[in-house]
DNA sequence: CGTGAACGATGACAAAAGTCTATGTTTTAC
DNA sequence: GTAAAACATAGACTTTTGTCATCGTTCACG
């Protein structure tokens, strides 16, 4: 499973890194059932996680205690609050699996050690913190200028496995959308 | 007007910034009009822009050529289109000024030169980018879990200034909400 | 297995948001 | 200073989205 780590840096730093197996070494494995809680508002966000399979899910609560995702992440990609994570500050937003994963987490200090340590290794958070801050402008452009209806349309385009492989509850949320909104909607395509 | 520039940095640098001048002299001054196109989508973003006095707003265009805003910038921010900058590829999006601006800009060229040579300048970097992303989170929350009438509360409450600084038409969009719809609503409040 | 909980679809209705038109006001540009 | 353009508000109406209740179906788990 590490080889899916192994093969991700790789691919975006190239061979010059001699350090690999040396920071491969500070991600722990995790594997995990599905609805497992990664991180909960309030603590302090202690690991960055990349996911070599499975799916998770960033969500805060509405003031009706309605669940709001903020965002969904699939295999071969890091997830974390990176806010909290960075800073030291309680997180405000939640992680759970949606799915049962294959995770390979590095916590703040070797995060930290590694970013001095190995120069490459700060590129690399580079990487994650603007792959992140891209999605999030895609996101809000997609909120401020689409309806439900275009924004289902928009899903199913551009991230067509996630419609068959999350539920329709988790989907509608992703989308700021009422569960039978969302339902009444897809069947009118 | 440097002074502003110069504070801004100090402030997230300390004082062990021997090169503090030379990294301001990388700086172009720019004082502009009202409503004055700094990005066109589709152009490469050349520069990262310093607001010294003034305030920018960047947005995109929906299907029916309706600006939408998907964030405004006032005064001792930095705005850009990060990832256009970043990486050379055309921009999606779109920067104007909606007042008039006295700016400090850096090119692409002079801001690799001063990452590479002026360590802390590095830092400046992700601060901007982590800023710029926390930014974007919050906003992503806010349009998954707030109503229109929230959403106006919401920027009553953090955001007052530009209340009363900008224009219904553009804060209406900013907030992903029709303009007349705007209207009705703070009349209600 | 079987059973209780979660899920998905649907109809009827309510509420929120959008559209259009009209009118008066403010701003801008010459 | 003045005319044109942009802006703000309001009423009437439409469309979209949300809510609630119902009813099969599926799925997790003992």
């Amino acid at each position: 499973m590490i080889e899916v780590l192994r093969n991700h840096i790789m691919k975006r730093l190239g061979n010059d890194l001699d350090n690999l197996d040396k920071v491969l070494s500070n991600f722990k494995h995790i594997t995990t059932k599905r609805n497992v809680q990664l991180l909960q508002e309030g603590e302090i966000c202690k690991y960055v996680y990349f996911i070599a399979k499975g799916c998770l899910q960033v969500y805060v609560y509405d003031k009706d205690f309605n669940e709001t995702t903020r965002d969904i992440v699939i295999e071969d990609n890091w997830c974390s609050e990176l806010l909290s994570f960075g800073s030291g500050n309680p997180a405000t937003e939640n992680i759970r699996t949606v799915e049962p994963c294959e995770l390979f987490a590095i916590d703040r200090q070797n995060f930290q050690i590694m970013m001095k340590t190995v120069p490459q290794f700060d590129k690399v958070y580079k990487q994650i913190l603007e792959a992140s801050y891209a999605n999030s402008v895609y996101r809000i452009n997609t909120f401020v200028s689409l309806s439900a209806l275009d924004r289902i349309k928009w899903l199913m385009e551009y991230r067509p496995t996630l419609m068959t492989r999350l539920s329709s509850k988790l989907l509608a949320s992703y989308l700021g959308i009422n569960k039978d909104v969302f339902s009444r909607l897809k069947s009118k395509l």
